[in-house]
DNA sequence: TTTTGTTGATTGATCCGTCAATAAAAAATA
DNA sequence: TATTTTTTATTGACGGATCAATCAACAAAA
């Protein structure tokens, strides 16, 4: 029974079918026809709106980032310390809306595609820019550049390795504790010099 | 030309084509066939050896992981002090043999497959468990055990953490940068406490 | 003559991507 | 308004490629 403007809808649907069906199989290796079903549609559908199964891969991470990115700028609205404002850029990390197992495990194997595709990893490292330049705004208001260089290079390292390890279910088991960690990182590194 | 005792022979050259297959490629996705030419011999032999692909990725998984507990064995021999013993267990994971690009991409690939394979989620379970009490065997002498364990998880997510990054290309340039600042962490969380 | 090493050829399964066909809605035309 | 035409939505079926795994066959050593 086709309706007009579909097109919108259809692609978000498969695009969320494809995050719940990576992160269900916990890698890429996901055929069309699981995803296209998962969002209650055929195939060759799929392809009619993306085209390659790439492209649809490409805009889920697209989709993915896009999120972040937005809870990211919501979260920046707010804290007005350099101190709050590098508390706030880890806290994003791991709210409710990124730290759910599919996303993570979405995560986890796009890093791992990105070694293939130029083009994922031209996306993710965008990312990974922005996520350094966001802590380091925070950080260079409380301690030398080069300094701050090097704890937003092991902030952003932790946040990596805590996804990581929480994909394996193994190590932290919660985002509470996963803050916890990393925040206990910056204290000891920030207490000293800013004194709050 | 066939001689006798070709058996271990032919499995070492087929583990090592697959670690450098994988590393290659930056993933599991690659064929019997690629790994077998590699080796030099045909994909028939490989599966006469191996069996199915799993087991042949399990056995190179479980190669390099009896390199690292090798390597850390040899490490943890020479360090008299609680504190010396820390630096050698990270410094075990930069070393030249381990921080290659190809076990890097090895390592990444692997825990997204560990997802899926609940024998290669095992053994990396082992893993993560004896390179945290081999941290915390360090640790317990200078910190409190409540503390000296948030330190081990720490330095574990962060030693995950700049691999995957490193796998980027993007983050830490090389094994140097990494230890110093896994280190600088470490002292600052250390200092304090032991003085030396 | 039995064991060990080795491969080419083949089978069977999976899966991406395409295409022709269908049907409803919208637009254009009479 | 009634009709034709075009656009949008949708799918089943299929071609073609890739690959894991098997097997029969062959050769050298024991």
């Amino acid at each position: 029974m086709p309706k007009v403007g579909m097109e919108p809808l259809r692609r978000r649907a498969l695009i969320d079918a494809t995050i719940s069906a990576i992160g269900e199989r916990g890698s890429l290796d996901v055929t069309m026809s699981e995803i296209a079903g998962r969002a209650g549609v055929s195939s060759a559908l799929a392809h009619h709106y993306f085209g390659a199964k790439d492209e649809l891969l490409l805009a889920t991470m697209r989709h993915i980032l896009a999120e972040l990115t937005a809870d990211m700028r919501r979260a920046l609205r707010s804290p007005s310390t350099a101190r709050q404002r590098v508390s706030a850029v880890v806290a994003v990390n791991f709210s409710d809306a990124q730290f759910q197992p599919e996303t993570i495990a979405a995560w986890l194997a796009f890093y791992v595609e990105a070694q293939k595709s130029a083009a994922l990893r031209r996306l993710l490292k965008v990312y990974a820019r922005r996520l350094h330049s966001n802590l380091l705004s925070g950080l260079t208001g409380i301690l030398p550049r080069s300094e701050a260089d090097r704890v937003a290079e092991a902030t952003a390292a932790l946040i990596d390795g805590l996804y990581i390890r929480r994909a394996l279910k193994d190590g932290v088991p919660n985002a509470v504790t996963a803050i916890a960690l990393i925040e206990d990182y910056l204290e000891t590194k920030l207490s000293r010099r800013s004194a709050q």
